[in-house]
DNA sequence: GTATGTGAACTATTTCACAGCT
DNA sequence: AGCTGTGAAATAGTTCACATAC
């Protein structure tokens, strides 16, 4: 749940607005210039009311009778996303979950540069992925301050998790998406989104075990 | 929102589960045999009270006045959660993501074992990467079926993520953890669990966009 | 006729708060 | 005294349903 002027939102709003334009650029691509929330709710397996819902947070862009504009919901969209902006990213952990990510290739068509990456194995330090060079995580502050990064990305063990935040958040990182198994400790004002690959698939797991009970 | 045995339970209380288990396991290691909901709550970074309604939901796993016997306490965790039980797994696709995926040390402490993987590229076919031999997507039904394979994961590019789905679906896989940006369409036995990291990243970033406003 | 926008109803989930146990 | 277990209250999020607009 999040505030824009004055206004409550859920946050998973947020998430599926992001949905949303993706499709909206599907739509545009193959020339479709109008779509209805029925229809735009039917290709992103939501409900047609959760659609409108949605969008009603933030305007009127439909227009009765016909449905969105493809053209005109997308831009609307960009604009209350912010993807007008981009952002530098860093990678912290450069095993193969970190490297993974340095080689994904989604991210720069959605405003997101990885522009650095860490790793406390010497035998890493300046090996070179794509455009970026590994640096050692002693460098964590003076590189997110030169490079002007927002985001970082914690792709390193659970034992390690907490240390790393804590350079992180010195070095006035705010965003953090962490991948490690760990429950990280930081101030208020740093967010932290977590994605926890054993955890997803046990909880998936759980879905069998329970199955025909 | 799950249901055992007519009792409805969140879907998050599930995933917290699991949460639980691990920091327990932690704390058997440290040789701490009680702990208190509160404190349980302090490390996983949960309320109090959430820690009591989830445990709650399966039984009465606690003492007035003392708290939680963390032994005790895991066991009955894993039997809720069929931790006794392993589950062979298969990733689809074997780029970047997938490689790190079937690379990931954390699966198999968790009762997943990666016994298969598969790919459309001829050049990739029959590369071994650890313990599983790169198979084409032809043979997905083959060896889901000869390797009793009960989770997939899919980890291929989006457009050709529904295709898969349908072969997964057709030989008889009703759990997938999706990590393509695409809503597949699936029946209704079938659970799906969409990772989307672009999406986490996008969200994470309009925390960004929205701060100070 | 068709589809939006939105209060109201409903459902889900979390937090409160306290009786009761050790 | 301290902490669990749990109804009740509060909060969050989704779906309904319909007046309104084109």
């Amino acid at each position: 749940m999040v505030n824009v002027n004055n206004k409550k939102i859920p946050a998973s709003t947020i998430s599926r607005l992001f949905v949303y334009l993706r499709e909206l650029s599907e739509l545009i691509k193959v020339n479709i210039n109008t779509i209805s929330s029925a229809e735009l709710g039917e290709r992103t397996n939501l409900s047609d009311a959760q659609v409108r819902k949605d969008l009603g947070y933030f305007g009127q862009f439909g227009v009765s009778g016909s449905g969105y504009n493809t053209q005109e919901l997308k831009a609307a969209l960009e604009k209350i996303l912010g993807r007008d902006k981009t952002w530098n990213v860093a990678v912290v952990g450069a095993g193969h979950l970190g490297m993974a990510l340095l080689t994904y290739p989604g991210f720069a068509d959605h405003g997101l540069n990885i522009v650095a990456a860490f790793d406390s194995k010497a035998k890493k330090i300046d090996r070179k992925i794509g455009d970026v060079t590994i640096s050692t995580i002693d460098d964590i502050e003076k590189i997110i301050k030169a490079k002007n990064i927002s985001i970082a990305i914690i792709a390193v063990p659970a034992q390690s998790a907490q240390a790393v935040t804590e350079k992180l958040v010195e070095a006035g990182i705010e965003c953090i998406l962490n991948f490690a198994p760990a429950a990280l400790a930081v101030p208020e004002n740093v967010k932290v989104k977590d994605v926890d690959l054993s955890r997803e698939l046990e909880t998936l797991s759980y879905f069998l075990v329970n199955k025909k009970a």
